[in-house]
DNA sequence: CTAGTTTGCCTATAAGCTTTAGGCAAAAGC
DNA sequence: GCTTTTGCCTAAAGCTTATAGGCAAACTAG
């Protein structure tokens, strides 16, 4: 019989596209077996278990989102970097729903600092030392504007914005033009 | 044999508390047997299947906390109601993990229609009337709120910000502080 | 290029969760 | 007290995770 080829590398890939479609707590090993047409057993070689599958596509994900933010931030400073930010976090929610949700995945201590979710903080400074903000308002910002990106894209993707208007794209531009007003009232204090 | 006394409302308040102690999503009809010391199949006779065990589990909370925040902004207004909006939220998800965890379950748009999410869009408005805003900033602000309040807890639920200083409780002070800010700015337009 | 080793996917098996069907006894109604 | 209703039961099937052990394909050496 002709082997299928499968490596932790293409089985997180695929969970990923997997999570995507089906939502990320719906991503199981046996699931993950019938789309390689292989049996069950058979991804135990190359995974620990359904937990070390989800971790593989959560780091996955941290990464692939670290990296598009990185594109969007560069060349860019102020409200146009914060804009990119946002809408590069937002887009890859609603692209990918599942990896989203993937990346929110509680990791243990030690993973989540070996994790890209250091560069996703790293960028998040990088971001605000545009505002110029003293510490510890640096790192109050960065909590804020992970939690109001978050907690925006997490209630979008639940539906929680369509029925009723307006959109929820104009209420984007209005949260975002208003954390940038609210980051240049904090340096002026 | 002594009937162990099953109603869906002792059996929703039962799954609440396992929530909390071992996570929503760890809620299963088994589990909940268990702990009335009750075969699994004798929950069918209550209870629809487990889908409809964690809507009753996320309609519940949905309403307790709705209590709470109504209870919090009476007789409040300004950034006095905007605070004990903003703890009650917090300190609910703190206390109850679990129920604020099912509180987010993605509900049908009729049964969400007929649930406390209502009042909980609806008190959130009455918050905003205190600063005046007009239409449609009302509904951004509605909508910023809810991202902040729920991605900071989610956030700090998860962790996020247990390993670095300043502690959660300062940024959410600053949190706090800078939405009031930003919402009497947005006034003044 | 063939013999030996490693590797990859297999079958078999067990245990847990969900859900349905049908039974028997406790509680409620007359 | 007798009947009806109700509540919890046993039984069983299908799905998931997970482990153990087997056989053949692919690599490695001589």
């Amino acid at each position: 019989m002709v082997r299928a080829g499968l490596t932790p590398e293409r089985l997180t890939l695929a969970g990923a596209e997997l999570a995507d479609e089906v939502g990320f707590d719906q991503v199981t090993v046996s699931a993950l077996a019938r789309r390689f047409d292989v049996k069950v057993a058979s991804l135990y070689s190359h995974l620990k278990n359904s937990q070390d599958l989800k971790t593989r596509i959560a780091l996955f994900a941290l990464e692939e989102l670290a990296d598009r933010v990185a594109d969007a931030l560069a060349g860019r400073a102020g409200k146009d970097a914060l804009a990119a930010f946002a809408d590069a976090y937002r887009d890859y929610a609603r692209e990918h729903p599942g990896r989203y949700a993937a990346a929110r995945l509680r990791l243990d201590p030690e993973t989540a600092a070996a994790s890209a979710g250091v560069r996703h903080a790293q960028m998040a400074r990088a971001l605000l030392r545009g505002y110029d903000l003293p510490e510890p308002d640096q790192t109050h910002a960065v909590r804020m504007l992970g939690s109001v990106f978050h907690g925006y894209v997490s209630l979008e993707l639940a539906g929680g914005f369509e029925h009723s208007a307006p959109g929820a794209e104009e209420s984007w531009a209005w949260v975002v033009d208003s954390l940038d007003s609210l980051l240049r009232n904090r340096t002026a204090r």
